[in-house]
DNA sequence: AGCACGCCGACT
DNA sequence: GTCGGCGTGCTC
């Protein structure tokens, strides 16, 4: 016999369970096992001996192979022990989402005593159940009176069939044919589209279904082609590299360390360097992982990789893409038949077979961090995956987070820079002091509307950047711009209406509603908060007749509605566009001349310590949608503008951005001096949450932490979904093995975020 | 998350 | 003496 240590997925559990088995097998194989009475999928860790108690024996294997290596099970180990997150789960991560679904149990009868006549799936058989456990007890029951038998069916991944369909004749022709309606849909579809159709977007966007003749029919009929993906010969679409991107690309590719920030402007052409860099790695048979956020990896996104790499297997992963089709790209990323992998940041844990490079781009966006039930940040992943596995890493981005800025300042990783722009110049940037400047509501000043006003009687484009309604109101003296800040902690306090007190969601401390301004004695304090459906409303009086595109998470909800937007914004002729944090990205609009930050006082004033850092990348970010092929114009309303952080902005120096914040966060010891954890305990009854936040507040305190740990509080949403909140967070120099084997004993559910960007969830 | 185990109080 | 309610802790 020999012994296995399990990480048994779905168990939420930091340890591993021994089971047994006669044969020899290897970490990294998946096997079924039984656990608490369940049928349950788990991955093997590592051998180990025999034990004194005794142990269950491994139910089925489940791949033949393992699938993955040593350093695979080393990037769980790590991850675990670095974001705090049971075993059980991260070593799940690393298989496809839905791997689960691959295996699916059968009821087989054995005794006519049995109701079930003929053999069933499991999930066929529940459905006969008001509830799983209600079924599994009569389950249970049948088999151990040998009246059914079960049996495990491995659904193997189907062979896709993703051809390009090519029409063979022209639309008169194909009109003196009988066609379908279904047919004809299919064929305006293609004619319609002026890239390439392929069979499995005709699904996907339901023009047909998945069991329709359609195709086939026409195939018949001479009037299209189905053709091999690879069988399209394409000459790569090579862009020449300015010097100043040669020279980023000379730097790249030397040897020596193995992370490199990128840190170039918008516009700046990262990507060809990209590609370029690529090349040599791809013609040393070395695989590349390039993670995007979610919203830059767009239909346009992968299209410029195929273009550029033709001959190469490019797969993509998001979790947009249904299940079939992703566990069909892990196994070929495993097995070696992908290139080129493009994914979100669950495509980091993809056991990439020869990788030799990782991209992050993008590098400081949110969505790269996970912030759910299990929380992990992808950029420390791919570091963890870069010095266990040899591979390089480039992450990239116009503002990179201070904790890379901070690295890069200190030589712990490599720093690129790209100041210029290669097609124009940076915009310009004008700062507007709302205290003086002429208002005509109290979202647009008269200079700004003059402004749009000439942008679209040139027929050209506007893009207005407003924050989206929602929590975090605070309260701004309409005079000299004060807002109220707690002094423990450097963080705005936020308004809560019920109360009426402002509270600091850090520290918990309360105050009342002052009067008066205590900085210039106004009276009038203002609530400030309002959204983009409110700018839209206030532009239709202005420009009745104007074509104004909305684009927030309230209208955009899936890719589609948010590359309809994109059709629409490429028009020609004048429009604006009004949007939040959303359209900082993969907007790559030509005619953009005018671009309006509204309320920018309102990020500036988030209740958090990272408000600086990211109201800085944002404003950038959203500049940077100016003027991209010719010079283009940037307007910034605030209340604060004798601020030096605006200062900052005008000049385009994120770099002082950085400096400033660095010492900042100096001062009260936040990350990237320091880490910072966040616990969060939740139940549906608030005194249970607060004595789990106040037990395990107690087990810290008797450990003698280095770090300092804050007595559990309200989160800023006390009762999100139903349940009651309480925090802990802990700041300073945090040590993973100590706390780490505190949660494992402690054993009780709990969320932690280690360093997540907002403390406000 | 679910289930066993054990402590304790109530009732035969 | 026995049953069951519930809090605690383990699951291999």
């Amino acid at each position: 016999m020999y012994y296995y240590e399990i990480a048994v997925f779905g168990t939420y559990t930091y340890n591993t369970f021994t089971y047994s088995y006669e044969e020899k097998l290897a970490p990294g194989q998946r096997v079924l096992i039984e656990f608490r009475n369940q049928q349950k999928l788990g991955v093997i860790i590592s051998e180990t001996n025999k034990k004194d108690y005794e142990v269950k024996e491994i139910e089925l294997v489940i791949d033949e192979k393992p699938l993955l290596n040593k350093n695979h099970i080393e990037l769980a180990k790590k991850t675990s022990k670095k974001f705090l997150m049971p075993l059980s789960e991260v070593a799940k991560l690393l298989f496809p989402p839905t791997s689960s679904d691959r295996i699916k149990i059968k009821i087989i009868p054995k005794s006519t005593l049995s109701n079930i006549n003929k053999p069933i799936f499991l999930n066929e058989y529940y459905k006969h159940f008001k509830t799983k456990r209600e079924a599994n007890k009569v389950l249970k029951e049948m088999v151990k009176n040998n009246i059914v038998e079960l049996s495990v069916h491995i659904v193997k991944p189907k062979k896709e069939n993703n051809k390009i369909i090519i029409l063979k004749k022209d639309f008169i022709e194909i009109l003196n044919e009988r066609l379908s309606a279904s047919a004809m849909k299919v064929v305006n579809y293609i004619l319609e589209k002026d890239e390439n159709v392929y069979e499995e977007e005709l699904y996907e966007k339901k023009i047909i279904s998945r069991s329709s003749t359609v195709l086939k029919t026409l195939v018949k009929k001479g009037i299209v082609d189905l053709i091999e993906e690879s069988k399209i010969n394409e000459e790569p679409f090579i862009v020449e590299l300015t010097e100043a991107q040669k020279e980023v690309k000379e730097k790249l590719l030397k040897k020596g360390s193995s992370v490199d920030l990128l840190y170039g402007v918008t516009g700046s052409g990262k990507t060809e360097i990209f590609f370029e860099v690529m090349e040599e790695y791809l013609n040393k048979n070395k695989k590349i992982m390039i993670i995007l956020p979610e919203i830059s990896l767009t239909p346009q996104s992968v299209t410029r990789v195929k273009k550029r790499f033709p001959d190469k297997n490019i797969g993509v992963y998001h979790s947009n893409i249904n299940s079939i089709k992703r566990i069909k790209t892990w196994y070929d990323a495993v097995n070696g038949n992908i290139d080129i992998i493009i994914g979100t940041r669950s495509a980091i844990w993809i056991p990439l077979k020869d990788i030799g490079m990782i991209i992050i781009d993008e590098e400081h966006d949110q969505s790269l961090y996970q912030f759910d039930q299990l929380s992990y940040d992808a950029v420390e992943v791919a570091y963890l995956r870069s010095e266990i596995e040899e591979v390089k890493l480039i992450l990239s981005s116009a503002t990179p987070t201070l904790r890379e800025m901070k690295k890069a300042y200190e030589k712990e990783i490599n720093l690129l820079e790209l100041k210029e722009r290669v097609f124009t110049e940076m915009p310009d940037i004008e700062i507007i002091d709302m205290k003086k400047a002429e208002k005509i509501s109290w979202i647009f000043t008269k200079k700004v509307l003059e402004e749009i006003n000439k942008i679209l009687k040139n027929n050209e484009k506007v893009l207005i950047f407003s924050p989206t309604k929602g929590y975090a109101n605070y309260l701004i003296c309409t005079n000299c711009g004060n807002v109220l800040k707690c002094e423990n902690c450097d963080v705005s306090y936020t308004y809560h209406r019920y109360e009426n007190k402002l509270k600091c969601h850090y520290c918990g401390s309360e105050k009342k509603v002052p009067n008066a301004c205590p900085v210039c004695g106004n009276p009038e304090l203002q609530l400030r908060g309002y959204g983009t459906e409110r700018v839209v409303n206030e532009l239709l009086k202005y420009f009745p007749n104007q074509k104004i595109i909305r684009m927030d998470r309230e209208i955009i909800k899936t890719h589609e509605d948010l590359e309809r937007a994109f059709e629409e914004i490429k028009k020609e002729g004048s429009a604006i566009i009004v949007g939040t944090k959303m359209i900082t990205k993969g907007l790559d609009i030509e005619d953009i001349k005018l671009v309006v930050i509204l309320d920018s006082d309102r990020y500036l004033n988030f209740p958090e310590y990272t408000s600086q850092e990211h109201t800085a990348s944002l404003l950038i970010q959203v500049a940077g949608r100016s003027g991209r092929k010719e010079k283009g114009k940037v307007i910034i309303q605030t209340f604060k503008s004798e601020n030096n952080f605006f200062e900052f902005i005008k000049e385009h120096n994120y770099d002082q951005v950085v400096e400033y914040e660095l010492n900042n966060r100096k001062k009260f010891n936040y990350p990237p001096h320091s880490d910072l954890l966040m616990i969060i305990f939740s139940n549906s009854k608030p005194e249970i949450a607060l004595k789990e936040a106040e037990d395990f507040y107690k087990k810290l305190k008797k450990e003698k932490l280095e770090a300092e740990i804050m007595e559990p509080t309200e989160p800023l949403i006390p009762k999100l979904r139903g349940q009651y909140r309480y925090q802990i967070i802990i700041k300073g120099k945090i040590n993973h093995e100590k706390i780490y084997e505190i949660i494992r004993k402690h054993n009780k559910k709990m969320y932690l975020y280690l360093n997540p960007h907002t403390t406000l969830l």
